[in-house]
DNA sequence: TGATTTTTCAAACGTATGTTTAAAACATAT
DNA sequence: ATATGTTTTAAACATACGTTTGAAAAATCA
C-alpha cells in the first residue's frame, strides 16, 4: 500500500466502538486491537482519545452537514418566498441523514447512534467541538423551525426543541436495541428510514401543540379538560 | 448519634455526584470523600459500586411508585369504568413526581436527572434491577397509555412510547442546564413543574397525531416511495 | 465491668487506563 | 547507496480505579 491506512482504520474501529459501547466505556487498547493496529498509533496520527472522538464525528458530520445545507437550499428555493412547512423542514433533515452514502450497512444506525451519544454522554469537549465547528447548519436550521412555528413564543418554541431533540436522540441513539425488541416481541422488522418517517409527525403535531398555558393545573383533583 | 449515619450520607453524596456527572465518571473517593466517610465504607455497607448505585435508585423510586399507584388508583377510580384520557394518564404520573417529599430543593431536578441517566447511560445491572423491581407500576402505566389510545397500532404506539421516553427523558436528564441556558439567554426562570406541564401537552399532541403513514410528503423532489 | 459484635480506618492490592519513550522498520528522494 | 523523514513497534510510565485487608476504635450487650 502506497499510504498508510492506519487512520481509516482506526476511525472505522473507533466509530463502531463508540457507537456499541459510549466513549468512556471504548478503550484505546480496545480500538487498536480491533483496528489490528499498535496502541500508540492512535496518540501518535491523533494526539489524544479527545481529538479521536472529535475526528469520528468530523468524519461524518462534515459531509452530513454539506448535504443538510444543499437541502435547505432546495427547500428556500422551492417554496420561494413562503417559509417552508414544519414537516418539510423535518423531512429534509432526515432525509439528509438516510441519503448519505454509507460506509457500511449499518452506516445509518451508527451515524444515528453517534449523534445521540454526543448529546447523551456528554462529553464537554464534544459539544464545544460541535458547537463552533457545525454552529452554520445548526442555527440555520434553528431559523428554519422558527419561521415554521410563528405562532408559537420564544420559550415555548425553547422547550419544544428540547423535546424534539431528546425524542430524535434518544429514539435514534438506541435504534438498534429498539428494533430488536419489536423484532422479537411482535415479529416486525423496521427500518431506520421508518423510524424517522415515524419520528417527522410525531414530532410535528407536539411541536404543533396547543398552548400549554391553556392546560389547566391539577388542583387536587385530577380533573382536568380534554384536548 | 445512636447509629451511625454513614450509610445515609453516602447515599446522599452519591445521589448528588451521579446527578452532576454520571455513574462511570463518578469514583467512590469522590462520593466517600464529599460524604466524610473512610473509603472502604462502601464497600463495607453495600458491597460494591453497582450495589450503590441500586441502591441511590431504590431509595427514591420505591416512594415514588408508591405515590404513582395511588394515584393511578385514583385515576381510574375518579372516572369509573371509561379509561383515563392520555393527558390525564400522564399528568398523574408527573404530578406523582412533582409531589414527592423532596430531601432538598434540588431534589426533583436531582430525581429527574437521574431517571434520565437510568435510560441513558445504560448500565445492564441497572436496567435489570429497574425492570425486576420496578414492573408492576411500569407495566401499569402501559396499560392505561393503550387504554388512552385504542386508535394507534402496536407498533404505531410503541415507537410513539419511545419517542416519549426520549423527549421526557433527555430533557428531564438535563433539566437544571436547560434552564440555565434558558435564564441566561431571556431572562427566564423555569421550574421543573412548569417544564412538566410543558412537556404534557407535546406528548399528548404527538402521541395523538395522524397516523404517520398518511401524511403527505413535501411538494415536488421529497417524495418518498412508501415503506 | 469484660466480652462480643459492629463499624471505622489507613494502607495496600491488582488491574486498567491514556500517554510517552526510544529504538526499529519503512519509505522516499538525492 | 546513502541519507532523511515518517511510521510502527514493544515496553514502560504515571495515574486512577474498585476492592480487600487487618488492626484499631466504637458500640452493644452480658
Amino acid at each position: 500500500m502506497a499510504q498508510s491506512d492506519t487512520v481509516d482504520r482506526i476511525l472505522d474501529a473507533a466509530e463502531e466502538l463508540f457507537a456499541d459501547r459510549g466513549f468512556a466505556e471504548t478503550s484505546l487498547r480496545m480500538i487498536t486491537s480491533r483496528a489490528k493496529v499498535n496502541l500508540a498509533a492512535v496518540n501518535y496520527h491523533f494526539g489524544s482519545k479527545k481529538s479521536l472522538i472529535q475526528a469520528v464525528f468530523a468524519r461524518f458530520l462534515t459531509p452530513f452537514s454539506a448535504t443538510a445545507q444543499a437541502a435547505f437550499d432546495d427547500l428556500e428555493k422551492s417554496c420561494d418566498g413562503k417559509a417552508p412547512t414544519l414537516n418539510q423542514t423535518l423531512r429534509a433533515l432526515t432525509d439528509s441523514a438516510v441519503r448519505m452514502p454509507q460506509r457500511s450497512e449499518r452506516g445509518i444506525a451508527i451515524f444515528m447512534r453517534l449523534l445521540g451519544l454526543a448529546y447523551t454522554q456528554s462529553q464537554g469537549h464534544l459539544r464545544k467541538f460541535l458547537e463552533q465547528e457545525y454552529s452554520e447548519p445548526f442555527s440555520r436550521f434553528m431559523g428554519l423551525l422558527k419561521e415554521a412555528t410563528p405562532e408559537l413564543s420564544a420559550v415555548d418554541r425553547y422547550w419544544r426543541i428540547q423535546f424534539m431533540l431528546g425524542a430524535t436522540a434518544f429514539t435514534m441513539s438506541s435504534n438498534e436495541a429498539l428494533r430488536d425488541i419489536l423484532a422479537n416481541k411482535m415479529g416486525v422488522e423496521t427500518s431506520v428510514q421508518e423510524i424517522a418517517a415515524r419520528l417527522v409527525p410525531f414530532l410535528a403535531a407536539g411541536m404543533q401543540a396547543k398552548d400549554p398555558m391553556l392546560t389547566p393545573m391539577p388542583c387536587d383533583q385530577k380533573s382536568l379538560a380534554v384536548l
